[in-house]
DNA sequence: CCCGTTTATGTTAGCGCTAACGGATAGTGA
DNA sequence: TCACTATCCGTTAGCGCTAACATAAACGGG
């Protein structure tokens, strides 16, 4: 068995790419890395994955870390990067692609949504339909910028649109459902008078519903929910779940078909990558 | 930045662990990776994920691969091996270990819980509460052999207690929630008379709650449910999901910490662990 | 038939580290 | 004070490959 090793040492290619993401515990971060994997792998490549926890710290670490091993190209999730950590990224000289977001300037290719615009076209989909007091509910995370992007685009809208600023609430874990009973109450305290309300991820949009449901709460006539993400559990929970639907798996794709073709030496016909969203208007609003 | 991989060929230690899981989208398996990665970062190991589709011959093929890159240690989900995977396992004599099921001679280390004993829990909770007329979903995959573990131990369980073969079913795609709908009409079939049903994983239960939800069924009356897996959601769908809990992130922890035992040259106290289960009794039966 | 060119095959330097080795220095007891 | 051992530090072989180079063989045109 030849040791790829040594190989790797001689020729300086290691046949890895590494990837980075919050957590590989939230499907909807765990799916790009599924498709990377899956696009690699008939080239031989390799996927190293390193998880951040929505820290920039940590991130910074962890593409030191990947580096030293002399990945041959990387997939960082985002756009926003410590200063130190573009720095070292440039001088790698290896193909780098960011994910997930969307940017005029890429450090080298970006593949992504426009999260805003996705926040905004909700706020758009809330006016249509009447509803005019809204509120949204996104990650505390700093380091989340896609939620923020959302939430911000979202609120933008709503103003521009002439409507008051959105009551705003955070959740800190992204895929733990049980905050949902809690800000559903929030969302509802006396004096409150919020009639549709924009989650940035599914999970907890989710969570919301099941718990208007436990509650006895109309949705939508008491309460219309839209969220981002589209997952599978969407259109199947009652009322089906109004949301931003992204090529999720797509994202994973694309980053490693431009990959491939760098490594191959081909010249690529775009840097910037906008695999775009579809609101998927279903029974929550 | 000192070049590892120059370093990994001169002192034969990458500080890689490689992970082989069926899939890294089913939260199911994430979870073990994800924990796998926090335990291994703080002593600078990184992970090499790959996947298998629950197929034994792409497990075989990736073993190789990371066998090649000369990892320090090696997780694979389960403990069914092709032969020949299990001689370049032995001959590359570094630390392995087996997750998620359980066996009496290990390859060298195993990390999991008892899945035929789990279905049988089910079994006996069934007959408990008075439901003789049982049903078992299954994952249609040879190569999930936790599943079929877990649905062969019910369906011996259910026999010893003196009731009828179940009913048996299959899904495809183990998270994909849509087959439910048509699952639960080959369950309610003209002639058929199922009051329980087993689904070996969370999600495709799920699916079936919501499914009966829509079509207006009582659950557990007309029909109850139990489970494998005790997903975040299982407690927030109404009625709340009855299923087995299994300690998901302890064990891609546990296997880190072993790991890291082995690679410090410190003897194990114990190279079987037993994770155990717990049947947790909510309202779908 | 010879020479220039291409193609196949064999040889070896070196990728950037680690670990072992050996020489120098310091430390100890008789 | 000297012989012996322990500690430190500088030096270097070599990990197992790849790629470049040198050599040998095959080929074809003048």
């Amino acid at each position: 068995m030849p040791n790829r090793v040594a190989g790797a040492l001689a020729s300086n290619r290691s046949y890895i790419v590494a990837i980075l993401v919050p957590t590989i515990a939230n499907p909807i971060h765990a799916a790009p890395v599924q498709a990377l994997s899956d696009a690699l792998r008939p080239a031989g490549y390799q996927v190293l994955v390193g998880t951040t926890g929505y820290d920039p710290a940590s991130e910074e670490e962890m593409i030191e870390a990947f580096l030293g091993r002399r990945v041959d190209g990387i997939v960082v999730t985002g756009t926003s990067l410590t200063e130190r950590a573009v720095h070292i990224l440039r001088r790698a000289r290896i193909p780098i692609v960011q994910l997930w977001e969307l940017t005029d300037r890429p450090l080298d290719m970006v593949v992504g949504v426009d999260n805003a615009e996705a926040g905004a076209a909700v706020a758009r989909h809330f006016f249509e339909r009447g509803y005019w007091n809204l509120a949204v509910i996104s990650h505390a995370a700093a380091g989340d910028t896609r939620s923020t992007a959302r939430a911000e685009g979202f609120c933008r809208e709503a103003l521009r649109l002439g409507l008051a600023t959105p009551f705003a609430l955070t959740f800190v874990r992204p895929t733990d459902m049980a905050q949902a009973p809690d800000l559903l109450a929030q969302l509802r305290a006396p004096g409150r008078s919020v009639d549709a309300v924009f989650c940035v991820g599914d999970p907890m949009a989710i969570g919301l519903v099941l718990a208007c449901n436990r509650l006895g709460i109309d949705v939508p006539g008491e309460l219309a929910i839209a969220s981002f993400g589209d997952s599978d559990l969407a259109p199947l929970i009652s009322p089906a779940l109004t949301t931003i639907r992204i090529p999720r798996y797509d994202l994973g794709r694309i980053a490693g078909e431009m990959l491939l073709k760098r490594f191959a030496g081909e010249a690529l016909d775009e840097r910037i990558v906008d695999l775009g969203f579809t609101l998927i208007r279903r029974e929550t609003s």
